[in-house]
RNA sequence: GGCGGCGUGGCCGAGUGGCUUAGGCAAGGGCCUGCAAAGCCCUGUACAGCGGUUCGAUUCCGCUCGCCGCCUCCA
């Protein structure tokens, strides 16, 4: 099974799932007050990978993010724009679906809104508040974060260090500079709920409590996020759920950020390229190849430079599916082999092909280990450019490396690419002067298809034609 | 100030106490090709610096320098 790095361990230990076969994930979404950016691309696709490596051994993931259509940045921005709330979060939170479909995301299987949880989040903020664990104030109702034993745990910080590493102090009336905000009282205009604490909105840290727990329930396999939620956003999810008495996430993953020449990509400090810029002018499919070249806990840098040699090393991938007429299909992963029989499986499936897949699978099983197991893939795939030397065949090892790359939701494209008339017209001419030696002319056309943006390639079969890089 | 992490060959990016010179890109030399393209073969002796532990350290420990993240909204 699956290892993963737990931020409250502070190790890699196995996933053991609640339930057999099945894994309950929620991972942290997006707040749609603006357009997804690079870093917001690669944190889906590193959910993506796990998520669809799980799939192809066989294991239900359910998979719940959520969608924060309600909070300050959102409302500043309705401002600013002279708009609604509603319009602003509808909006971008279309750019971000439109954008995880271009990237090849697969939607969750639920993706609950803010907003359709207001009533539940008042329900549990009035439970804290009951319990002792939250107050209020003249500003809202704030959660003493003291009350909670192991405040501090995914920070790895005490609460006294924390305390003293506090900065900001906002409110007065907090009783502790940890505390931090359940409900916050609307000023005029704020779009607003009605509440036991006057007319208001939930503070960012409840929602994921209430929607993680309604939709996966107690004691749910996995909650993940990009580093930056693992404090406070994590770690006051929480408090809030110990103050709930709610067995919360049993295994916590967050993953590094995308840097520009070693700086976070993020709007505030504006280094950040949107997902639909570089999607203008690169191949989804290369942002996950680069995605999927780093591993999800190290920073990753993501220029023209890293993103175009990801693109030459995608070309590779291509040019091998296309040397082989590979047409990608799925891959059963499913690594315990007397299940696999059980299940009436008896293809016979070459021990070279199981060793390949053998260590692929460990690869991956060590924390999405996807840099090994992807070299291992390119491995695999100049063992089947030579011509191969085991038992396997060439096409058959190729099959393979595409069949990996399917399970991480790559696909590679064998495919002929569709010919204007008149490049393919260039192409026949050249074709015909190339028979007639007649070099000069053929060189000239070459060149000429190469200017309108067409590499030529002479197979032994003929030539074809291949968009340039 | 508190806590955490990182510094690998031209670039990106893994990894390990002594055989992986990971892998990708780029570069150079070959093979193939009419020439190319694609592909294959070969090449570069990298692990911030200084000490220490060890038979042996890029990998373990300490220190120094540099960089970054979180502590405030943030994937």
């Amino acid at each position: 099974m699956l290892s993963l790095h737990d931020t409250a361990a502070g190790k890699v230990t196995e996933i053991v799932p609640r339930e057999s076969g099945k894994v309950a994930l929620y991972v942290c979404g997006p707040t749609v007050y603006d357009v997804p950016h690079l870093g917001h691309g690669r944190s889906a696709l590193v959910y993506d990978v796990m998520r669809r490596y799980l799939e192809a051994k066989g294991i239900q993931v359910d998979h719940v993010s959520n969608v924060t259509d309600i909070d300050d940045k959102i409302i500043q921005r309705a401002a600013e724009e002279d708009r609604s709330t509603s319009e602003v979060a509808e909006e971008n939170e279309a750019v971000w679906w439109a954008a995880m479909d271009q990237l090849g995301v697969l939607r969750p299987t639920e993706a609950p809104h803010a907003t359709e949880y207001v009533g539940q989040m008042i329900e549990a903020i009035a439970k804290m508040v009951d319990a002792g664990f939250a107050y209020e104030t003249q500003f809202g109702v704030y959660f003493s974060a003291e009350m909670v034993r192991d405040y501090g745990l995914l920070a790895k910080q005490s609460l006294e260090s924390l305390k003293m590493g506090a900065r900001v102090e906002r409110d007065p009336t907090k009783r502790s500079l940890v505390d931090f905000v359940l409900w916050k009282r609307a000023k005029p205009g704020e779009p607003a709920w009605a509440s036991p604490w006057g007319s208001g909105r939930p503070g960012w840290h409840t929602e994921c409590v209430v929607m993680s727990l309604d939709l996966l329930k107690d004691g749910f396999d996995i909650h993940s996020g990009g580093l930056d939620l693992q404090f406070p956003h994590h770690e006051n999810e929480r408090a809030q759920a110990a103050a709930l008495q709610r067995p919360f996430a049993r295994h916590w993953m967050h993953h590094a950020f995308v840097e520009i020449a070693g700086e976070k990509m993020s709007k505030s400090s504006g280094n950040y390229t949107s997902l639909a810029d570089l999607l203008e002018r690169a191949d989804p499919r290369a942002l996950r190849l680069l995605v999927l070249q780093s591993h999800y806990r190290s920073p990753l840098e993501v220029t023209e430079e890293t993103i175009s040699a990801a693109g030459v090393a995608l070309a590779r991938l291509d040019a091998m599916a296309r040397r082989f007429g590979i047409t990608p299909r799925g891959m059963d992963l499913a690594c315990d082999r007397s299940e696999h029989e059980q299940k009436g499986d008896h293809r016979a499936i070459s021990e070279e092909l199981k060793s390949h897949i053998a260590s692929f699978v460990r690869r991956m099983d060590d924390d999405l280990d996807t840099p090994a197991a992807i070299s291992g893939i390119f491995d695999l795939v100049r063992t089947a450019n030579t011509g191969a030397s085991g038992p396997e065949s060439a096409s058959a090892i190729a099959q393979l490396a595409a069949s990996l790359l399917a399970s991480l939701g790559l696909f590679v494209n064998g495919g002929g690419e569709d010919v204007d008339s008149e490049s393919a017209d260039l192409l026949r001419r050249r074709d015909l002067a190339r028979r007639a030696k007649d070099f000069q002319l053929a060189d000239r056309l070459r060149d000429e298809l190469y200017d309108s943006g067409w590499v030529v390639e002479d197979l032994p079969g003929g030539s074809e034609l291949r968009r340039r890089h």
